[in-house]
DNA sequence: CTGTGAAA
DNA sequence: TTTCACAGG
């Protein structure tokens, strides 16, 4: 099945721990923060399932489970005052179709074992195989679309790489941090990336039925820079040697080896060929797409006043959400808005700032 | 993943 | 009030 997916979650290896600060979700009232949405909304989809596996439906059969995380998750960001704004994926690059066809690949596997699984009445199997094979479609992602328009919460379309735009806004200053699961918005230069902005904080061991807390993590650019005494384009090189969604790494090149050897010899090329790999190309293209990503200035972040209509109509027509519970939840969310989101648009950072 | 109502 | 198991669509 080809080579291991290893990927930039390698990063996360030599990440200073003390650059790592956990916050409470409600150390983040009064921040904004550009979540990677298809992240976001894969992390629903693989989650949100009943017992054997199967994802939460309409009476169309129509997927949902995207939408009742993204509403319930938002509504939660809003509450604690975080200003969430969602940015999708636009064209991914050349480089990442061959990523990209290995993941379908692995997925249609895992389908596979799905159905097998399920013949055989095994439940717990069923559930880990559907979760590997969750997919989400172009309807599903403009569904999601619709209902943030209806919250009133602001989505940005990024040109190409979501990490690479929320990165950018991060670093203009337009959002306080990028959220994101992986470590490859610090590659695109985003200044300070948020992990694990989830509510409950439970998280599913790997294989065990048991749960550990996680809180929201802050990360910082500098601090990671600082404590491996390297620049972003360093960071770059270390992550293009071990591989990343664009390119190959050198095999036997892990994170602690490719660190070593970008402090030694500095430059990429010298690296590659000290290494006796023969085609640089990949590796160069690959950095090209970290260090100068295709992103748009084509956006604007406003968080207006959440439509309790169109969420209704989405929600418990369209979907068959239940009444009550949307109509609760639509109750919080106005809430949220008057009391936590409605002012300070500019966030009170910029104001402290200034000082 | 999150909301909910029942149990502790 | 906090913890838990379970359903949600």
């Amino acid at each position: 099945m080809g080579k291991n997916p290893l990927g930039v979650s390698a990063l996360r290896e030599i990440i200073p721990p003390q650059c790592k600060r956990e916050h409470s979700l409600r150390a983040l009232s009064g921040k904004s923060i550009a979540l990677d949405a298809y992240n976001s909304l894969y992390q629903f989809l693989a989650a949100i399932r009943g017992e054997d596996g199967r994802p939460l439906m309409d009476s169309k059969g129509r997927v949902t489970s995207h939408l009742s995380g993204l509403f319930y998750r938002t509504i939660n960001m809003l509450e604690h005052g975080i200003r969430i704004a969602y940015v999708f994926d636009g064209k991914p690059p050349r480089l990442k179709s061959r990523e990209i066809e290995r993941r379908i690949e692995i997925k249609e596997k895992a389908k596979e074992k799905y159905e097998e699984a399920i013949r055989k009445g095994e439940v717990e199997e069923a559930r880990k195989y559907a979760q590997m094979s969750a997919r989400l479609s172009k309807e599903m992602v403009e569904e999601a679309k619709k209902l943030l328009d209806a919250m009133g919460v602001p989505w940005v379309q990024a040109p190409s790489e979501g990490e690479a735009q929320a990165a950018y806004m991060a670093q203009k200053g337009s959002v306080w941090a990028s959220g994101s699961q992986d470590y490859d918005s610090l590659l695109f230069g985003s200044p300070r990336l948020v992990r694990n902005l989830t509510i409950t904080g439970r998280r599913k061991l790997p294989g065990k039925r048991e749960y550990i807390v996680i809180e929201p993590e802050e990360i910082t650019l500098q601090c990671v820079l600082e404590k491996l005494g390297i620049t972003r384009e360093q960071l770059i090189d270390i992550a293009v040697l071990i591989g990343t969604d664009f390119n190959e790494g050198v095999k036997g090149v892990g994170p602690k080896r490719a660190l070593h050897l970008v402090k030694t010899y500095k430059d990429l090329e010298r690296i590659l060929r000290s290494l006796g790999v023969r085609d640089v190309e990949p590796f160069l293209a690959a950095k090209e797409i970290f260090l100068h990503p295709e992103v748009t200035d084509n956006y604007k972040l406003e968080w207006r006043e959440p439509d309790p209509q169109k969420i209704y109509e989405i929600l418990v027509v369209e979907h068959d959400f239940n009444e009550e519970r949307v109509k609760r939840a639509i109750e919080r969310l106005m809430k949220a808005w008057r009391e936590k989101i409605r002012y300070r648009q500019v966030g009170l950072d910029m104001f402290f700032k200034k000082r």
